[in-house]
DNA sequence: TTTTAGCACTCTTCCTTTTTGATTGCTAAA
DNA sequence: TTTAGCAATCAAAAAGGAAGAGTGCTAAAA
């Protein structure tokens, strides 16, 4: 689709644009790299790829920087394979070996370590909890009106909430509340946890309204919550040129502020092993100056959650996709 | 320690300056401020109030500027006692109303409120664990190898924590941990938890050492472990004029960014109600262009967290102080 | 003694103009 | 098809100048 010469040269123009943040010339391709022919050759093709869409230019008398389609060129058939080091490997292998008791642990380490190994804002959340089996359902008294509620999943992933009641509870009680709840409950999906059990437990157990009622909306709620959103790395975003720019730094905090934004991020398309959107790929217009990278973190191919990076259009897509490719490998065992 | 006249004048130019963040002339006081006196008079006082450190001049031609004295001297004397609208009282009102399951929560609540009435970022931290009484102590089995560990203190605040191990656990061992820990814990300081109870289950109960050790390793843990940063409206600061420097701006995400500096500012110095910190009163060099103001969350006088503001020194003193009276007040059940 | 009008002086800010230098696109020769 | 050469373009930096806000000082007024 594209002739050797003008991907050689469109390769050359991003590597050098990501490493440089400077539209580039064509007088900085003959000289940095070595691709046999003269500036002015670079130039011709340099106007074609504008012509085609690949390029652009900030203004007439400078050098060009990729457009949108270049960068998705450039992700799709020209991003380098294993652009890691092995100082990088055997870090993020050293910190994905902390032993954690929480699978929610585990993928901020994840994430933070994306972080500082690609030196770019990184982000996770844990997996939606109404798509997954419960594996047990157990409640324990806390004093005499509170009570605690801790579902186990099938896929190791445990939610805890409290409800608090006007009347005291007593162990029998709780004892009766275990006893329903986990064999009614058992194997099934998280959402069915509503109506039908309400229903249940209402004409099978003649069931005191107080207490039943308490339950069901706060497990309604620990259910159908999004979980925590965790971001790591902020700062590190202002190190970029891109972030001299008083509009581009407010429109990144402002993104990241605003956790809906990112969390819809997190939860769309997963087509492939690796997501890549780039500028205005993504639906949402504040998003358009940016470029997000996502992953899920599985573990024997079970959804624990997503991991991504949120960075300007210029970012260093061969790395960040390299480093994501290696911990999700590391995550899934081995 | 001041003539009143001076004291009017200070306070004219801070009121304004806080309003304009705009260096402060004599003619607009005089226009403004209906103080009785020429510009020419308050140009004098102006050089004396400058000579004496509570102003400052950007350069020789331009209006003055309040220094951290002049900052000092204008919270702790020309402060504004309830600054505050009926509006924003009513909408305090209805946000803490909010029922909630966890004091976290509610703490939370009151953060977030606090950021939107007052238009600056706030902060808070749950209190430190060890210096609460435990209640009470909930072993529970989840699935065969896994515990989950639940402490109730005295202050209401629940923390669970999850132990693995790589053996099975029966509900014989779960009660027995449970019969152990609730007698022996008791209305202890969290942090006795340690030591003591080790030897007593070693020498009393003769326990196997692959279930006590992990146990005691996460109640550890999890009594040591710092409260999770609570943070709202960062892209708030963004509004700010100060927020035009790249420098201000980037100081302030490295900031809030790194979680222990926050994390100190919220566990050092509460000898008032309301502390306020500005800027290099703050030891941290970070700070020295921010100010920050806190006060502890309480209930009946227990200590339940500390809520923040994390803000330029130009800052609406009188209005922020008064909004946290206001809800410190509430907080504290009326 | 205190206050105030008047005014020269100081600096920043804003605007315009000039200069510089990088880079292109085109033309014509290789 | 490639390349050397060169005029044309335009942003960015530097330089210059005008405007205006504000001060500090002096001398008169209260």
């Amino acid at each position: 689709m594209l002739e050797e010469r003008k991907k050689k040269i469109l390769q050359a123009i991003i590597d050098e644009y990501i490493n440089t943040a400077e539209p580039v010339s064509s007088g900085a391709i003959e000289k940095k790299y070595r691709l046999g022919c003269s500036s002015a050759t670079i130039r011709n093709e340099m106007v074609e790829l504008e012509k085609t869409g690949y390029l652009e230019k900030p203004h007439t008398s400078s050098g060009r920087v990729p457009s949108a389609k270049g960068y998705r060129f450039y992700v799709d058939e020209l991003i380098k394979e294993d652009d890691i080091s092995l100082q990088e490997i055997k870090y993020i292998q050293s910190k994905l070996e902390t032993k954690v008791n929480e699978i929610e642990e585990l993928t901020q380490i994840a994430t933070s370590t994306l972080s500082e190994v690609t030196h770019y804002t990184s982000v996770s959340i844990g997996p939606r909890a109404n798509f997954q089996n419960i594996e047990e359902v157990k409640f324990v008294l806390l004093g005499t009106r509170m009570l605690m509620a801790v579902i186990l999943t099938d896929t190791g992933i445990v939610k805890e909430t409290i409800i608090k009641f006007d009347e005291d509870i007593t162990e029998q009680q709780v004892s009766t509340l275990n006893f329903i709840f986990n064999n009614k409950l058992k194997g099934k999906p998280l959402d069915e946890i509503d109506k039908p059990l309400e229903e249940y437990i209402f004409s099978e157990m003649n069931y005191s309204l107080n207490v039943i009622k308490p339950i069901m909306q706060q497990l309604d709620r620990v259910i159908n919550e999004e979980s925590k959103l965790y971001l790591e790395g902020a700062n590190k975003a202002f190190e970029l040129p891109e972030f001299k720019s008083l509009e581009v730094a407010r429109n990144f905090i402002n993104l990241i502020d605003t956790k809906e934004v990112v969390r819809d991020l997190l939860n769309t398309g997963f087509a492939k092993d690796i997501n890549v959107y780039i500028g205005d790929e993504n639906e949402n217009e504040q998003l358009k100056d940016f470029s997000i990278i996502t992953f899920k973190h599985r573990y024997q191919d079970k959804d624990l959650g997503t991991i991504g990076i949120i960075g300007p259009k210029r970012m260093d897509y061969s790395k960040v996709i390299s480093v994501m490719k290696y911990i999700s490998k590391k995550l899934n065992g081995q």
